[in-house]
DNA sequence: CCAAATTTGGAATAATCGTTCCTGAATAAT
DNA sequence: ATTATTCAGGAACGATTATTCCAAATTTGG
């Protein structure tokens, strides 16, 4: 019958997380959106609706995969003290090799958007949630084993975690000191006794 | 000879930093300034310059203001660990009290300009540098008073609770949880033994 | 009263915003 | 070959953007 699409949804879409990621919202433009995504303003707003929608699935896209790893990592982990650490010191790997200074998307969005739009909230704590329940998995999991202390609350610890990547993702997007970050996260394991 | 200015300017100014602090600088346009700072067009331009440099003009005011009381709270302390506590509560406290939830105007600058622009960078790191420095000398003046262990690495811990109150300015962005805000707060607070 | 300065409000600007629409070419299954 | 769909490219839209400018009113000091 008809011609067939010629791009891939997700690949396009893989290319609106990182202009959004990078700019913002309001700071990237539909004319940025044209440029960066390859395809015409046309099959853009026929494919992926207007730009907030756009926004949106691109804000999904991003949780799919960027916090599923991270709790992946989490859930995977033997030894909760050394996953907790390379979790931390990967995000700082991340910060320093990013020429961008992208720092976090549900951070950013946090910021930007999350006062004003209730939607966009919803989004970004239910992220905030998964991330917390899965160090609180591994806290739990470090406390079973006996290689934590059973007297520590896991789940204050959990969201303490949670703060502290939230934090290290807020200054990768001022500038870069590595010696700073581990420092932070010396002081953020020695927590973890 | 003339007539002499009507409003003034740091009046005006206070108000630029209200409505910068919610919206954003992308998110603020220049007909919510004139609206906001209730003076008009003509004289919005000829007194503080473009947008761009009411806002640095704001964002100063901000840390004259804002960073100043939090390093006098640091600097005036007797009881180190009490006073990161109140300053602590006390950020958990003006964020539940908000209700337009504007959590730090530096923390969202950093997010939303920073990488964008190295003047408002520049800003930003150096109103970090004083908070920390602010941090240091507290915890130093605790291990000379003898309240906190002479083992702890200061400088790594000033930057740690920097990294947590970013962490929490953050959060305050997207949503109120008293609970979750004092769990995080009582694991800070444990690491100053 | 005059002259200088500052006020306001709104008109005007040019640029950009997000979005819709149109044309014409390309592609694919019937 | 026909028909249906998707593509690109760009024109067009009205709204909004930041900024400049102007005219009139107001206030001040000499």
């Amino acid at each position: 019958m008809a011609r067939a699409k010629e791009f891939d949804e997700k690949t396009v879409l893989d290319k609106a997380v990182t202009l959004f990621w990078h700019k913002g919202y309001n700071g990237t433009s539909a004319q940025d959106l044209v440029e960066g995504l390859g395809i015409s303003r046309s099959s853009m707003y026929d494919t992926f609706g207007d730009k907030r929608t756009l926004f949106i699935k691109a804000l999904k896209l991003y949780e799919e995969k960027n916090t599923r790893d991270l709790i992946s990592m989490a859930d995977q982990s033997a030894d909760p003290r050394e996953t907790i650490r390379q979790i931390l010191e990967n995000l700082v790997k991340e910060d320093l090799n990013d020429q961008l200074a992208k720092g976090c998307f549900m951070v950013n969005t946090a910021i930007e958007l999350a006062p004003h739009d209730k939607e966009v909230a919803d989004i970004v704590n239910s992220n905030m949630a998964d991330v917390v329940d899965a160090f609180y998995r591994t806290i739990c999991k470090g406390q079973e084993s006996g290689q934590l202390s059973p007297e520590i609350d896991a789940k204050a610890i959990a969201r303490f975690l949670y703060n502290n990547v939230t934090g290290i993702r807020v200054s990768s997007r001022s500038g870069k000191d590595k010696k700073a970050m581990d420092d932070i996260i010396k002081v953020i394991l020695s927590v973890l006794q």
